[in-house]
RNA sequence: GGCUUCGUAGCUCAGUCGGUAGAGCAGAGGACUGAAAAUCCUCGUGUCGGUGGUUCGAUUCCGCCCGAAGCCA
């Protein structure tokens, strides 16, 4: 049996993560893809050594900023650790935000092989657009997306065959339940701007100067909420304050997309969080999982 | 007190030589198979400050009132 926390930033999945862990004789696998990284730790709201509880915590830390990880990566490396903790006859508790993480390591996700040979600097969207379409002329990829245009036709070289064409999984590979953890739109609006302002008090300022001092442009530095935004304040481009708030601004938009990916890819349980008294959001999530089990012995 | 300018979407503002309006930002919805805290797409009905008048018809022209800014006393 694995489970599955997941939910939007700042809601409460670190701290249910530890809760269960205690009742399920459980581990933690982290699913977030900035906390896989050293040294990203107060704007990915890491969790501490000291709240660890003595819990085993898996893949944060595994990598250095200048590195690269990519989902491909994550699979192999979190389907790993599902077994490894099994086989202990403990329970594996995916905690975290990146929807697709979980459900390339969960479901029967297949990467092939893909041909990056290619410099692509010279090419407009446009032309890229058009290449693809000779090759893939059902392509449902948006001529401004790049990024995905370059995969698409980097996938073709290697594989002789559309990406599109190649057919989606909806097999899952694990017995697993899912846990969202929710709130209403203003209350979760209001806990991600308190706790950027708790990230500045904790440092938040000083660890992005450190990694802004190092100059690097890495994926893993650019990518996470809370380090690129105040890039322009160390260069006297803009103000403290219109930086701290494009981090809450970018937090709260990232916030929307995790949950229309959570709502239309996985089969998720959603709970309300009880912010005034957790243990209820705990009883209330143990229990449905108790039940899911009682389901799967009958 | 007098004169001038302004009052249009949550915000900043266009615009309608009279036929009830549109951009940016904010916000909302969506896509997602090797950067996913990434990348990308879609979405604008609002007493056009209020009230009378002219008109077939007023947000647009005119009068008065309210509010804001500036200038003169």
């Amino acid at each position: 049996m694995v489970i599955v926390i997941l939910g939007p930033t700042a809601v409460g999945k670190t701290k249910l993560s530890i809760e269960l862990s205690q009742k399920l004789n459980g581990e933690i696998i982290n699913a977030d893809s900035t906390q896989i990284y050293q040294g990203l730790d107060i704007a990915t709201a890491k969790i501490k050594k000291c709240d660890q509880e003595n819990i085993p915590h898996h893949l944060f830390d595994i990598k250095n900023i200048n590195e690269s990880y990519t989902v491909y990566d994550y699979q192999k490396d979190c389907r790993n650790m599902i077994q490894v903790i099994t086989k202990k006859n403990k329970t594996p508790i995916i905690t975290g935000g990146t929807g697709l993480y979980i459900k390339a390591a969960l479901y029967d996700y297949q990467f092939n092989d893909v041909d990056e040979t290619t410099d692509y600097v010279n090419y407009s969207n446009q032309q890229l657009y058009q290449t693809l379409l000779t090759v893939d002329k059902k392509t449902l990829i948006h001529p401004n997306n790049r990024k995905r245009l370059i995969r698409s036709l980097d996938y073709y070289k290697a594989n002789n065959e559309p990406l599109s064409s190649k057919e989606k999984t909806d097999k899952l590979l694990y017995d697993t339940i899912f846990i969202g953890l929710t709130t209403n739109r203003d209350t979760l609006y209001e806990r991600i701007n308190k706790r950027v302002d708790k990230m500045v008090n904790d440092g938040l300022i000083k660890e992005a100067k450190g990694i802004y001092d190092l100059n690097i442009q890495s994926k893993a530095v650019m990518s996470p909420i809370g380090y690129k935004e105040l890039f322009p304040y160390f260069e006297h481009k803009d103000s403290i304050d219109n930086c701290l708030n494009k981090i809450k601004q970018n937090s709260r938009r990232y916030a929307k997309r995790q949950y229309t990916f959570f709502n239309h890819q996985l089969p998720v349980k959603w709970f309300n969080v009880d912010f005034i008294d957790f243990d209820n959001t705990v009883c209330e999530v143990f229990k449905y999982i108790n039940e899911k089990k009682n389901v799967k012995l009958l």
